[in-house]
This record gives structure tokens, C-alpha cells and sequence, in this order.
DNA sequence: TGTACATCAGTGAACGCGCGTTCACTGATGTAC
DNA sequence: TGTACATCAGTGAACGCGCGTTCACTGATGTAC
């Protein structure tokens, strides 16, 4: 209905920001595009004005997820070098809560879009594939941080990828767990948690 | 057209042994019921006279799923008791094989139900929970047997899920990289087989 | 600065398609007599 | 043992529905003169 450009632009991010969050709640397999669109306040026949297909979005929302993320991750770690080992910690903790409960939009794309992006199209495979990436490398340089001229870059990397996969898994098993046994759910985080007490290398 | 009780109940595990095998692989929302039956050797019609929906078939397909590998860990395990730690550890290296391709049908109903089990129906929660539950029990009593008399219970129990955490996130990861980055992908899973190279208990 | 017109974000109806499920029908099976 | 009939697994067409996508249309925006 004729919107400045500077509005449109808005509305776009907008749709990503939308998407970003339901297909982490529900998947992008359950969200619908018009629903999306009804839930970014527009109707679904300019969905297409914006985006050249729904996995193109679902690529966007991904990326935009994990950027998202690994900036919480750095501002976390950086936000204190000393202790930045508390920093981890908080974030794990922090990071379990939040994705634990179903209804949880904000939870980690690692986790929640695990699934989508391996029956998704092209583009939103390469996306979390990027995002998973950036996450390792960012826990990375974080380990590398904490252990410092002793450093073992292998080890490092290793380290980090020991302590996604065990977040994603936890995650997802509390999950898939949840509405069936809501106990094992918590069960299942609860050990994930002291998992992490302290995530410091020796 | 007219088939013997005995048929029909043969065919009627023939869809469940199906729906167990390409439910793990494409996913329960990514094969519909005539494709199912159609592979299964019938036509889709049919399909009402055995279950009473697709969610109904997806339970029994993840309750077989589950039952089937948790005979396998148990035959590993006493096959040789002495050497039970061996045998898990051989366990866990075929599951991390088995399960890191897309394609593989075989894949531990852990990892490639998880997601289903989230977003289907009750029945289909209620048989995860379970089949996780036998899973987590087995291998508790695993711990158990190796740790002997000094076995803590809580601890067993937080062991196995510790385990059974880092192998789902494990192939979970591998997974949602595998299209976009094959090679990130096979880091994973080399990380995964490394980070159980003795999952014995001090 | 004022006017004429092309652009394009947003609308809402429509499309083709595949899905889960239902249905009338079939004929061999297996029971009742 | 032989006949009549109800059962029910399997068939194949059809259903309603929601999906991703397309389309003709709108009107304010923003450019050309």
C-alpha cells in the first residue's frame, strides 16, 4: 500500500525476526508462511516481495539465530577475561533453561534447527552448517583463552565440540522427553547442568 | 482380498518394520502413509485396517525402534561380561558409524526420533519417553556391573545420560552439517569416537 | 517548486499439489449349521 | 463333510484441508521533467 523503502526494509527484518523465533519453537515445517506472515502483522501474499522462497527465509532466520547467539556467547566471555571460565558457565546454565522448555523461542538453532536444516533445502543447510562454525570457533578461542601459552589448538577445538554436542544433546533428549515424561525432562537437564560445574581445561 | 489371520498380522508387522526404518531416515513428517505402504509392498488404502492413524503407527514404529536397540546393547554387553566396558565402547563406535549418515536407516531412534517425538502426537511422546527410559536403564545397569560393589546409583544413572547426551548431540550435530559441510561433519563424529575411547568409570 | 508517471510493498483471491483419512467395493477366509 | 454366509484385509477412488506459490490489483512513494 506504498511504504517508504526505509519501512520496507523494517517489515523485512521483521519477518526474519518472526521466522527466527517460531521455527525454533514449532520447525520450519510447522509454521506455515501465511501463519508466519499473520504473526509479523502482514498477509501472506507479500511474503514473496521480500524472500524468493520459504527456505530462503528459513536460511536468513538461521543465520540471523546464530549470529545472535554467538554474540551473546562473546559478550559473555569477553564481558570479564579474568573469570572468563564463570562467564561459560553462567552461559551453559543460562543456555539449558532457556531451550528446556518446548514453548522456548530463544532456545540455541544448534539445538532446535538441528533437525530442520538436514531435511531443509541447500540454503538453510549451508547456513547452520556456517552457524555451528562460528559457535565452534568462538568456544575455541575461548578455550584457547583460558589455558594460554599452554594452549593446544586441537585440544581446544575438541574441547569445544565435546561441550556443543553435549548441550545439543541434552537439549534434544529433554525435548523429545518433555511432554511424555515431564520428569526424565528435568532429570535429564538437572545432569546436564552439574555436567558443567566447572568446564574449566586442567 | 481375502488373506489368512496369520498373513495379515505378518503384514501388519512388515508396515511397523517399515515405518520403524524410513521414519528414522526422512523423518514421520517426511514420508506420507501411501508412500509407506507402498514400500511396504501395499496399497495406501488399506493402511485404517491395522492402525487407527499415523500417529498411532509412528508410536509402535518408535517402541520397535527402541526395543530392537536395546536388545543390542544388552547382547553386547553380556556377551562378555568381563570385558563389558570393551563392548560398549565397540557399541558406541558402530552406533556413531551407523548413525552419522543421512541415510542411514539404522540410525539410533535416540537422535533420529527425538524431534519427531517433540512435535507429534501423545502416543508417539509417550513411546519415546519409554524406549529412553529402557535405554538409560541398561545402560545404569551397565555402570552398575562394571563399577561393582562400589557402584553409586545416582551416579550410574548420571553416567548413562551423560552418555547417551554426548551421542545424540554427537550425531544430532553431524547431522544438521552433514549437507552443508561434510567435512565439519566427520570432525564431529572422529571427536565423538574419540571422546569415548574408555568410558570406564575410575 | 509543481506535475506526471513508474515503482513496488502490501492485499486478498486463487492455483495446483500432496497430505491424512474415509468409503464402497472385492473376494478369499473361516465360522455356523 | 458339505453348504451358506458373515468377516475383514486389501483395493483404488474420493474427500477436505492446508500448504507453498502465483497473480491481478491498490495506492503511496519517489523519481523525471
Amino acid at each position: 500500500m506504498g511504504v517508504p523503502k526505509e519501512q520496507a526494509q523494517r517489515n523485512r527484518q521483521a519477518i526474519i525476526d518472526t521466522a527466527s523465533r517460531v521455527f525454533r519453537e514449532r520447525g520450519v515445517d510447522g509454521v506455515g508462511v501465511a501463519d508466519l506472515m499473520k504473526e509479523a502483522g502482514f498477509t501472506h501474499g507479500g511474503f514473496y516481495n521480500h524472500f524468493k522462497s520459504k527456505d530462503a527465509l528459513a536460511a536468513e532466520a538461521c543465520a540471523s539465530a546464530f549470529s545472535e547467539g554467538a554474540a551473546l556467547l562473546k559478550t559473555a566471555i569477553e564481558a570479564d577475561p579474568a573469570s572468563s571460565t564463570d562467564a561459560l558457565r553462567h552461559f551453559v546454565t543460562s543456555y539449558l533453561d532457556a531451550s528446556h522448555h518446548q514453548a522456548s523461542a530463544a532456545g540455541c538453532p544448534s539445538a532446535t534447527l538441528a533437525v530442520d536444516a538436514a531435511r531443509q533445502g541447500q540454503q538453510m543447510q549451508a547456513a547452520y552448517a556456517q552457524g555451528i562454525e562460528i559457535f565452534l570457533q568462538a568456544m575455541t578461542a575461548h578455550f584457547a583463552a583460558v589455558a594460554g601459552q599452554a594452549a593446544d589448538p586441537l585440544r581446544n577445538r575438541q574441547q569445544a565440540i565435546d561441550m556443543l554436542a553435549t548441550l545439543v544433546g541434552t537439549v534434544t533428549l529433554a525435548r523429545g522427553v518433555g511432554q511424555g515424561d515431564p520428569r526424565l525432562a528435568e532429570e535429564i537437564i538437572a545432569s546436564g547442568r552439574t555436567h558443567f560445574p566447572a568446564p574449566s581445561p586442567e
